[in-house]
DNA sequence: CTTCTACTATTAGTATTTTCATAATTTTTA
DNA sequence: TAAAAATTATGAAAATACTAATAGTAGAAG
């Protein structure tokens, strides 16, 4: 998540570099409206940091700018005056929040998610179970390994899936009867061996740590170490 | 542009509603948290203004369980606590802004401006879709592909557009079936497939690049890479 | 009335899942 | 420790499930 913060007090451009470097977002400081608005047409963020009292082009002007020229990051404006004309002013001029100083840090921290949210709402992002080297991608139903991209049949993968979210335990086959296949354990059948061998073929076979283990009179286990 | 406003007290309620009925805002006013969402379930508003202290659903759960029924509606917080862990707190159930009492109006016609702008702007910029040389386009209801225009039908455009929305992720039956035929599965009937046939003959037949994809049990996924 | 759309039904072909027989391995027993 | 028993691995065949493709039908739209 990438930030640029446009204040030109160094106290408090680097406090709030530090605390929100510290919540692993990806900052940049810069200290004038000019620069601003440079950065803000050259690069890409996900929130802009606006204070209003800066140098060369005051804040409401680049917000103003900004939208003009099409750019549609959300902006947090920032400043010492809180007088409700003001606020008015700022959020006409195209920003979508508006913080007083002094705040609290953990406000502004609240303020920047709900402007971030609405974003990586849409940008549903990936979710992928992984171990070691290998990542079981849920949204495209493949497996990962080495670089390569495993197919896997829908079984395969449902399996594989479910040890994945119960590694470092052993798992019965009656669990796996019951979670996988959904349907009480049957003795009369070995599906579930075949179906392990076939994960092993396919994500183990070429590998030399193997993930799969069997433990023998109890089950399987999905690891790395032996 | 129409509004839901939750809130109790009647006099604030009747205040907001006079004032922003001036504004030409489309004002509906509901008392209590089980009416917030149940009429923010069932119709469409482009903003919420919703009090946190109300009868049956406090504020803040509605806004949580609006949040995850899917309802992306932008929701203005209102309330008397105005210390910063309530505000925290209120823009992390999933409101949009957070507003204390007593506050100025005009500064509460600014919040509204900022929430809705950011939201019909998202609508503007959303109205063609493109997946490689594959274009939608949401206005003339037509899909573009390799220069040609190609007309589909009111049931394949909801289809593709649904796809596309979702590329890079493995959409099941069901899911399409709800989505796109707003109707629970059922398996005795193979629509959704003729459709996808459907779809191939206008948009991949004719190109060497693929981007509809069978993933046998599993489901369809759009995507460019083999 | 004709054309278009949404859908159903059916088929053949293919991919997947399961079963089964046998081999290999591990555990138990004597 | 060696043989027997139990458990697991593997390959291939059989059964099943799934999908593509096409033709046909009812009803809406023009």
């Amino acid at each position: 998540m990438k930030i640029l913060i446009v204040e030109d007090e160094p106290k408090v451009a680097s406090f709030l570099k530090q605390g929100l470097e510290e919540q692993s977002y990806e900052v940049t400081v810069v200290f004038d409206g000019y620069f601003a608005k440079k950065m803000a047409g050259e690069n890409y963020y996900d929130v802009i940091i606006l204070d209003v009292l800066i140098p060369y082009i005051n804040g409401l002007e680049v917000a103003k700018q900004l939208r003009n020229e099409g750019i549609k990051t959300p902006i947090l404006m920032l400043t010492a005056l809180g007088s409700t004309d003001d606020k008015v002013v700022g959020l006409d001029a195209g920003a979508d929040d508006y913080l007083v100083k002094p705040f609290e840090f953990k406000e502004l921290l609240a303020r920047l998610r709900a402007l971030t949210k609405r974003f990586t709402d849409n940008m549903h992002e990936q979710r992928v179970i992984k171990l070691h080297d290998l990542e079981l991608d849920l949204d495209r139903k493949v497996v990962r390994r080495g670089g390569k991209t495993i197919d896997l049949t829908a079984k395969e993968f449902g399996l594989l899936e479910y040890l994945l979210r119960n590694k470092n335990r052993v798992i019965s086959r009656a669990e796996i009867s019951e979670k996988v296949w959904d349907s009480s354990f049957d003795t009369s059948t070995n599906v579930i061996d075949v179906y392990i061998n076939f994960l092993r073929k396919k994500i183990d076979k070429e590998f030399p740590t193997k993930i799969i283990h069997t433990m023998v009179g109890m089950g399987y286990i999905i690891k790395t170490e032996d």
